[in-house]
RNA sequence: GGGCCCGUGGCUUAGCCAGGAUAUAGCACCGGGCUUCUAACCCGGGGGUCGCGGGUUCGAAUCCCGCCGGGUCCGCCA
């Protein structure tokens, strides 16, 4: 709905433009100035714009705009003229088209319908997922549901990594070490963890690696079915997490699935015709110095095995040959090599695809890392989140049962963690720290939550009435509600776009903020029997946008807590 | 050494890409509010040279340049 708002006042702007013969200079994105502001539901300062086009002052600019602002309207109440500033307001109509849309159960549905492909978490099948991990898959979990919810058809991927060195040296450890009877993923990362210790003692470990690395290159049966075992039961584990936290993923992709099909000999093929190709020092390499990039791409080792890069490059191509926009999430860590990336597919002609780089998760005592054993796994994390949320449930639901607390207990630990790691703008690093991660006054998640359930308590004592007034919700935070409740759809195109999944966190806290405000201010169930229905109707509204907020951060809307 | 990212009240953080009207919110601190729809809540208060220095502009947290501090990358690893 807001975009509707938004559109009928560009089109007010535009014609009132037109009419007093003024132009606004080329290249500006945002061109009419519009953008939200504490003192109006759309502000313009295009005025600013065009003064020194027109060399005349802004106010008297805005002025002959706003005389000039066609009558006929349909969204519009007024528009304002604050000296050099023009602030559009909803009007009635508006508002009431609002409540009636987010009484469905089904509204929001998006405008895009391009097909998407996010790839996120693909993390080595050599461990558990670690804290720094799951700021990956809850990114990109978040955006899947981001970008579904304003309209695309998305599929979620993971990308295996099976044909590194990291997953020949599980393969050895596996082989060398007994498999504890644990968690499959912390299992795995016993004996890599093992293996690599090994290794630094015995340098002959890293040779017989290198013949698993050789052997699964070029189809050994018994190495393939080794390494399918070790992969298939680490990523049991891992998805154990996943799933746990609520992230879900429609498939999964095999790197080596590139090396068998032909496509990463297609990929060094097409490199080759760019001239900037040689066999250098028993490799065969690309010169991107042209681009910036110092160092020489290698392409197939001096044994004639693939690389990551490559088996990425053909994993590329088919990305943007079988949907529309292709988002890969990755870390700090994979910054120059994204950018290498894409560079090459440039020179491939194959369409580059949009990376949302997050920084690192580091600990209070260094950077992570699961081949030394040193992170803070996810499974750790959410246990002992549950356990402080458990007891946060004992302490306000003593009446409930063990039954109840324990299911509230699941799902507020996982909206806290959640929540907490995609809060946070991607390009932040973050070091972790457990009292703040177990510090529920901090975590805005169960706030949102809570929110909810204040509206669902509400509407299970009184039912929604057939019809109702909406004129009668005048208040200041009953308005304010309502528009808050449109912006949902601003947000969500915003953040599809961007691929900033922050700006739909920032956005739930603060629609939870409004309608705890309305709750303060606005009783329902004893208000008179009209002023009651519509109140009713702005309650299930709300609570439908906080519904679909939580749900689409991935977070549950819990009826009860 | 070079590339990229970050630097906003004591702590965490939004806003920066598309410069505009009193800089966002939480924690912590001070003071209030539960016989009233769940107080995991609400209200009020104090606290900010938006790292530093230049520049562009009518106007800079936002753009440009330089510096300082932190992170990260610069493997025939992934």
């Amino acid at each position: 709905m807001f975009l509707d708002f938004m559109v009928e006042v560009e089109g007010l702007l535009d014609a009132a433009l037109k009419s007093c013969g003024f132009q606004v200079p080329e290249g500006e994105v945002n061109k009419l100035a519009l953008d939200l502001s504490p003192h109006a539901d759309l502000a313009s300062s295009v005025s600013f714009r065009l003064a020194p086009v027109l060399r005349r002052s802004p106010a008297s600019i805005a002025a002959d705009i706003h005389k000039a602002l066609p009558a006929e309207r349909s969204y519009v109440d007024r528009a304002e003229l604050v000296g050099p500033y023009i602030n559009f307001f909803m009007n009635r109509a508006f508002l009431a088209e609002v409540l009636r849309r987010a009484l469905a159960d089904d509204c929001w549905t998006g405008r895009m319908s391009q097909s998407a492909i996010v790839e996120h978490t693909s993390a080595n099948p050599d461990g558990p997922l670690h804290v720094g991990h799951i700021r990956n898959s809850v990114i990109g979990d978040t955006l899947v549901r981001i970008l579904r919810r304003a309209g695309c058809k998305v599929e979620a991927q993971y990308y295996v990594n099976d044909m590194g060195r990291q997953e020949a040296m599980v393969v050895w450890g596996r082989s060398h070490f007994p498999m504890e009877e644990i968690k499959a993923d912390h299992a795995t990362a016993r004996v890599y963890i093992a293996a690599h210790k090994t290794m630094g003692e015995r340098p002959e470990v890293k040779e017989e690696a290198d013949r698993i690395i050789q052997g699964y290159e070029a189809g050994d049966p018994k190495i393939s079915a080794e390494i399918k075992a070790a992969v298939d039961y680490a990523i049991s584990g891992i998805e154990e997490t996943l799933f746990r936290m609520n992230i879900h993923h429609d498939s999964y992709r095999w790197e080596s699935e590139f090396v068998r099909d032909g496509s990463v000999g297609e990929i060094i093929q097409g490199l080759e015709k760019t001239g900037l190709t040689q066999w250098e020092e028993g490799a065969f390499q690309l010169d991107l110095s042209e681009f910036g990039f110092e160092k020489k791409m290698v392409l197939r080792r001096g044994d004639g095995t693939s690389l990551y890069i490559t088996r990425d490059l053909a994993y590329h191509r088919w990305k943007a040959e079988n949907f529309d926009r292709t988002v890969d999430i990755l870390g700090a860590d994979h910054k120059l090599v994204s950018s290498q990336l894409r560079t090459a597919l440039r020179l491939l002609g194959i369409r580059e695809p949009e990376v949302v780089i997050f920084e690192f998760v580091s600990l209070p005592t260094g950077s992570m890392s699961t081949r030394k054993g040193k992170f803070i796994s996810a499974d750790e994390l959410l246990d002992q989140v549950e356990n402080q949320a458990l007891e946060e449930v004992r302490l306000r639901r003593p009446e409930e049962s063990d039954e109840f607390r324990r299911e509230v207990a699941r799902h507020v630990a996982v909206g806290a963690v959640r929540y907490d790691v995609v809060r946070v703008s991607a390009d932040k690093a973050t070091t972790f720290d457990w009292k703040a991660a177990l510090d529920f006054d901090k975590l805005s998640a169960p706030f949102i939550q809570y929110s909810h359930a204040r509206a669902c308590s509400i509407l299970r004592r009184s039912a929604v009435p057939e019809t109702f007034d909406p004129s009668l919700l005048t208040a200041e935070n009953e308005v304010a509600l309502i528009k808050k409740i449109t912006e949902f759809e601003l947000v969500i195109d915003r953040a599809a776009r961007e691929l900033k999944p922050h700006h739909l966190a920032t956005y739930a806290r603060e629609l939870a903020e409004v309608f705890n405000l309305f709750y303060r201010f606005s009783p329902v169930l004893d208000a008179p029997d009209d002023l009651k229905a519509a109140r009713l109707a702005l309650v299930q509204a709300a609570r439908n946008a906080l519904k679909v907020s939580l749900e689409t951060l991935g977070i549950a809307a819990l009826e009860s807590m």
